[in-house]
Order: C-alpha cells, then sequence, then structure tokens
DNA sequence: CTGTATCCCCAAGGATACTG
DNA sequence: CAGTATCCTTGGGGATACAG
C-alpha cells in the first residue's frame, strides 16, 4: 500500500491515454501472447522458428504482429543475420528485461491462489 | 530469476488451459476494466454508481460483467442491501487484496519505463 | 439505484496463399 | 526461413430500452 498511486499524473502510450500505470502496463505486456513472448525471451534467445514451436497455437501473423509491437516498445531487440536462408533472433532488451519480475510474480500468484 | 518458473505444471481456469500462471492472473486481471476496478476498490469500498462515476467511459453492461466475472474469481465481494432503491457495495475479499501489490509494480513500472 | 435483454457493428484474429 | 497479403469469420463490446 504505497503511495505511488496518485492518478494525476496521467501517461500516454501508442495515442491512448491511461489514467494510471497499471492500463498502460497491461497495454504493453497484456496482448495475447506477448507475456509469454517475454517470459520465454527472457530464458534464453530464440529464432523465429523457435517461438513457432513454443506457441504452435498461433499463426505466423500473428505472431509477428505481437513481435514487432514488443519492438516498437523496446522490450523486445530483433536481430536479423543477412543469409539465405534467413535467420532471425529475437531477445529480451533491457528496457524488456526489468518488466520480468513481475511477470515472475503473476505466475508465482497464480500458482497460490488459483485452482 | 527465481526457480519458479517450471513449466511443467499446467493451469486450468475456466475451461481453459495455461501453460504458465502467467497468461491465467492475466486472464483474471486483464479483462479491459479489472485491473482499475480492483485497484479502485483496494483503496475504498464503492457502490456500483461510484463506479459507474469511476469509469465514466464505459457501459453498466460491461461493468457489471467485469464485476461479476471477477466475484465469481472471489477477488471481489458483492454486498447486496435489501431495500428500495437498491444499494449494492463491492469491496476486495481477503484474496483480492493480494493481487494488489502486483497491480502497485506494473503502475510503478510504467512511470519508470514508459513514456 | 442496480441491474438485464436485444440488437448491432466493427476490428481482432484465423486460414490460406504468396514472396524475398 | 521468415515473413507479407488477402480474405473471411467471430464475438467483444457499444447503444438503447426495459425492469425489479
Amino acid at each position: 500500500m504505497q503511495e505511488n498511486r496518485e492518478k494525476e499524473d496521467r501517461m500516454v502510450y501508442r495515442e491512448k491515454e491511461y489514467k494510471c500505470g497499471i492500463d498502460a502496463t497491461l497495454a504493453v505486456v497484456g496482448g495475447k501472447w506477448k507475456a509469454s513472448i517475454l517470459w520465454h525471451l527472457s530464458q534464453r534467445t530464440m529464432r523465429f522458428s523457435d517461438l513457432q514451436r513454443q506457441f504452435s497455437g498461433t499463426t505466423r501473423k500473428m505472431l509477428t504482429q505481437q513481435l514487432r509491437e514488443l519492438e516498437t516498445d523496446g522490450l523486445v531487440h530483433r536481430e536479423v543475420y543477412p543469409q539465405v536462408p534467413p535467420k532471425v533472433e529475437y531477445s529480451l532488451t533491457a528496457k524488456g528485461t526489468t518488466i520480468i519480475p513481475i511477470l515472475d510474480q503473476m505466475c508465482a500468484w497464480a500458482k497460490e491462489y488459483l485452482q
């Protein structure tokens, strides 16, 4: 119950305004696969095909889209190796790693209080 | 980087299966207004009309829906006062309060790393 | 005051095919 | 291998009206 909860300062993210940082944060990591992507990348750098395997339930299109947004937000780094066939590796940026502790806590919370 | 990250144990929530607790937690608090609702309720018990005022951008239908789900998940308590006109108060349950520290951290993270 | 019931629309996301 | 382009479907959520 810290007092970092004032709602006076509004946040702006992607043209949209957020009353509190909570919604802004959820806008960044709350995408359908984003949290999971970040979590996996926190363990190791992954190629696009690695991510495809991990998220076998999703399409290339969705995966690409989510990765692009994470990249735009500065959480993920995209490294393209100019070779044929192409090789692209995704990894967390320094900023990206700062969100991981929160994801870890969400994971722990679920284990403790869900099901 | 704790080692509470095994993905062997799957979570089940609302008929759906989640590989890791992160997605399960997001399913609980990631709804469009849920995180904000929880945060406001952590400050004080609120009547339905109070919440309507806070979330002037949403409809009664949505608000009711989100509150019902939070209630079903055991995070929010709904107290109905049998009187006319009706009075209904919403508050956090003990379980509901356990998620607040995570929301606080999301708020802090946004302030630190967004915008 | 605190909801529920209906209708309706649009954009998120899936399937599929094509490309450098 | 790592994407884009296109089409198409679905259901989340808004608007509105009604109700206890």
